[in-house]
DNA sequence: GTCTATAGTGCGATAGAC
DNA sequence: GTCTATCGCACTATAGAC
């Protein structure tokens, strides 16, 4: 017999989803929360520093995508290196996680407030891979620019991934082609997603 | 005799930065934010929604991104117009004002939350460029792409531009030149900057 | 686990401009 | 009278301090 249940993170993290869910972002209070996982208001918040971080911690896909960039070839061109990171890191997101994701994001797109957090693991991440580049011994503003660029692309990308039935990496692949004709003098032409 | 002191949205906005910057954005609570501008409380949140959007509200440059896309020439490059656009608007950023935006900058630096704010202005920016591409005929995923890469250059550029003495203008096209050579196959140079 | 500050909302009252 | 800006008060929930 043990004292608490385990997985109490993960038990949190389903209740919120779900109320979020039915209920709405707003209307749905912690306390709320913390009741439907057996647990209290304060244990809500030993493990999530406030009530938007629930739908975003336990992330580890940053670290992916960075394991990815630092067993990436070395090139002259330094997006080569950033969209083989990403493109690499695509299996991160296999399509059973599709359902699951599509909720999450409609919770998400529903509230300015988790619109926020979304934005700002967006721009941890670009940070992160522009420091790796540098590590790598790309320049600035270099690094930067195609670590920017390469979260552009996988922010579009996962869109398109919720919207459609094809493969993340499909999508990518795609996107990162018309990423690179956008340069080019010639207006490239629809995406047939 | 007027009842009121005109002008009370800048006064809240002042007294708001200024208690930010000497003393914190945490610390700082609204009640003395209302009562450095003489107002109350009630008053502020009539003006803004939240704590953070005093630091961000009025800032009517969105707009003037958006009217200058809307002079911008045709090109078959959807690119070349974004960069036109965001050019275009460097004069809303005169050197003169410099100084209180690095004020600004600094505070929202210093904290997560205003970060966020932020984020979710630049990204309200990008969307709002990438409707007035389509607007103007460009397809998708393209519209997008320039939109959100315009956006990149003017960020990177506003923080040179904080963080040296040069033009916002001389920055721009320096990085969408950077940002150009991105695609191509050789790594670009390090920036003079 | 308990206590507290404060962000943020809802509703109503007041007072001037018109 | 209407419209609008401000204030007052009661209230809940978040988040952090103890």
């Amino acid at each position: 017999m043990v004292r608490w249940e385990p997985a109490a993170r993960e038990r949190l993290q389903s209740a919120a989803l779900e109320l979020y869910a039915s209920h709405g972002f707003d209307e749905t209070t912690v306390a709320e929360i913390a009741h439907h996982a057996g647990l209290t208001e304060r244990t809500f918040f030993r493990h999530f520093g406030d009530k938007r971080e629930v739908l975003f911690a336990g992330q580890e896909f940053q670290q992916r995508f960075i394991d990815e960039l630092a067993e990436a070839r070395d090139d002259t061109n330094p997006l080569e290196m950033i969209a083989a990171a990403i493109t690499g890191a695509s299996e991160f997101f296999p399509d059973e996680r599709r359902p699951h994701s599509r909720l999450r994001q409609t919770v998400i797109a529903a509230n300015p407030e988790l619109r926020e957090r979304e934005l700002l693991k967006m721009a941890s991440l670009a940070t992160a891979l522009a420091a790796a580049l540098r590590g790598r011994g790309v320049p600035e503003p270099a690094a930067t620019l195609a670590a920017e660029s390469g979260v552009l692309v996988f922010r579009l990308s996962f869109e398109q991934w919720l919207a459609t039935e094809r493969s993340l990496l499909d999508i990518e692949r795609e996107l990162f082609r018309q990423f690179g004709a956008l340069t080019a003098g010639r207006a490239p032409e629809p995406s047939t997603g």
